[in-house]
RNA sequence: GGCGCCUUGGCGGAGUAGUUACGCAGCGGUCUGCAAAACCGCGUACACGGGUGCAAAUCCCGUAGGUGCCUCCA
């Protein structure tokens, strides 16, 4: 298993730490509001990974956060919560409003056949965690308090910059604007936040420091050494995580710990809307919901994800989903040929080569379109080798269960369908063209297609 | 303003020097009793201008357009 490794900035041969296991975090979501297309592209290709892994034999150990609490509108910790704030939109409590969105969100995952994360973990559930690990960090000297919190002193971890290639005094010297005065460095984060005095939060906890509740970073590093240990394999995230919440994840991780905190570092790229980023703004983060009711089926969504690379700049269009819906209606017509094996003097069908060419190219830093097109190849031989019940449901689990797309688990026609393509047999054998229309119309009806081979009829479902 | 990235046929999207990527859509044809989501073929695809090379979509420089981060973002 090869991944392009943010931390190095290359392709990297995956080596776990204790082998075969293998431990992933993965930076779920924020809980304020529905998830969209942008989201889900992310974490598909997350579980695409997750999905590789095992694939390479590996036994994953997989964990996902839920962002329940301490994300500001700003990172400059000078925003609102976005619990809070969604919490004063829909005229709910915080703890009401991360309920909804984390049920929506998982929800979500199963629509799209996700793999389970071994654990989903919230923030909320973890505040005495994230309270030792600033205690460590307080006591290791990285802290200081100011007026609304405890921060993180960046200048006191050596090599801040360098994982996300930060040029900080650059970034200063452009339109930035020191927010708070207390800081000592523009970069430095809250850890934790106080409470505004006078004002009840719907979220908050007591502190040695003070009431208030967790900054946003921190949780990360708790949660993650709790379940997978001081160092884990792969971290995922984001592409936009790189510059501020893993570079903050790091400092904070390997400050408490003295040692590294993830060996490997996945980011996914973002996708664009009519070549537009998404963002609230501009209304065009799509719902899955929408999609759903077009009728368009959620693995189409999984296969478009998987049509471009993941570090890739991806485009979503209504149109190229259309076009992935298509093209799984041709996957599953292939798929359904498991039902049906017709005599072919050219012998059984070898997908051996093809299979191995698909499982290298999807564990090569997930190549998925070049997976792709081999699958392709092998669809597009079925006039050569005719319809070979055993050779396509040995191929089916090994495509499937690095894709997920929905290949598995199909039904076979019914006896009385198969007895109709019987007849019809019979009656094109006889010459009987209008029996063996009205037959082919009853079944068209029925929603199975049929297509005439040299082999015999193949039915599809349309 | 600082630091990056991108630009491939109608759409999506691979491909880092010499071979048809691939898919969807379109057009033409074949097979067929008629059909077909089946088969075959077609559209002279690599933003523009220079440069290096026997050879460039692929390397270098420039131009144009787009876009990302530095502010929230998956």
């Amino acid at each position: 298993m090869r991944l392009y490794n943010t931390l190095t900035r290359q392709i990297d041969e995956i080596k776990p730490l204790k082998p075969p296991q293998i431990t992933v975090y993965t930076c779920g979501p924020t809980v304020y509001d529905f998830a969209h297309i942008g989201h889900w592209f992310n974490y598909i290709r997350m579980d695409t990974l997750i999905r590789a892994l095992k694939a390479s034999g590996l036994q994953s150990k997989w964990v996902m956060n839920i962002t329940d609490v301490g994300h500001l509108t700003s990172d400059a910790d000078d925003g609102e919560d976005k619990l809070e704030k969604g919490a004063k939109r829909e005229g709910k409590t915080a703890w009401e409003v991360a309920e909804f969105y984390t049920l929506d969100f998982l929800n979500g995952m199963k629509q799209l056949n996700m793999l389970e994360p071994d654990h989903i973990v919230k923030a909320t559930d973890h505040i005495p965690e994230q309270l030792e690990l600033i205690k460590k960090l307080g006591k290791k000297g990285f802290t200081y308090i100011i007026d609304d919190g405890v921060y993180y002193d960046t200048n006191k971890f050596e090599g801040y910059a360098a994982f996300a290639q930060l040029d900080l005094e650059g970034q200063e010297a452009g339109a930035r604007v020191a927010i708070n005065a207390q800081k000592h460095n523009p970069a430095d984060f809250a850890l934790w936040k106080f409470s505004p005095k006078g004002r009840q939060r719907d979220m908050q906890w007591d502190s040695p420091w003070g009431k208030g509740f967790p900054g946003w970073h921190i949780e990360c590093s708790a949660m993650s050494m709790k379940y997978l240990g001081e160092t884990l394999d792969i971290h995922t995230g984001g592409i936009d995580h790189v510059p501020v919440h893993h570079t903050n994840e790091i400092a904070q991780s390997e400050a408490a710990t003295g040692k590294r905190f993830a060996n490997y570092w996945m980011h996914g790229n973002h996708v664009m809307v009519n070549d537009k980023k998404i963002s609230k703004s501009l209304g065009n983060g799509i719902r899955l919901q929408e999609i759903v009711k077009k009728g368009i089926s959620p693995g189409a969504v999984r296969l478009h994800v998987l049509e471009s690379h993941y570090r890739s700049q991806s485009k979503f269009s209504w149109e190229s989903l259309e076009a992935s819906h298509n093209t799984l209606k041709n996957f599953y017509a292939w798929t359904d040929l498991q039902f049906q094996s017709l005599s072919s003097e050219k012998l059984t069908a070898d997908y051996t080569e093809a299979l191995r060419a698909f499982k290298d190219d999807v564990l090569d830093d997930l190549k998925t379109p070049a997976a792709l097109a081999i699958f392709n190849g092998m669809i597009n031989r079925v006039e050569e080798f005719g319809a070979d019940s055993a050779a396509v449901s040995k191929a089916i689990p090994i495509i499937e269960d690095l894709f997920g797309i929905g290949l598995s688990g199909r039904q076979d026609i019914t006896e009385p369908q198969k007895n109709l393509i019987v007849q019809r047999k019979k009656a094109r054998a006889n010459g009987d063209w209008a029996k063996s229309d009205e037959l082919r119309d009853q079944l068209t009806q029925e929603g199975i297609g049929l297509r005439d081979t040299p082999q015999g009829a193949i039915w599809v479902r349309l």
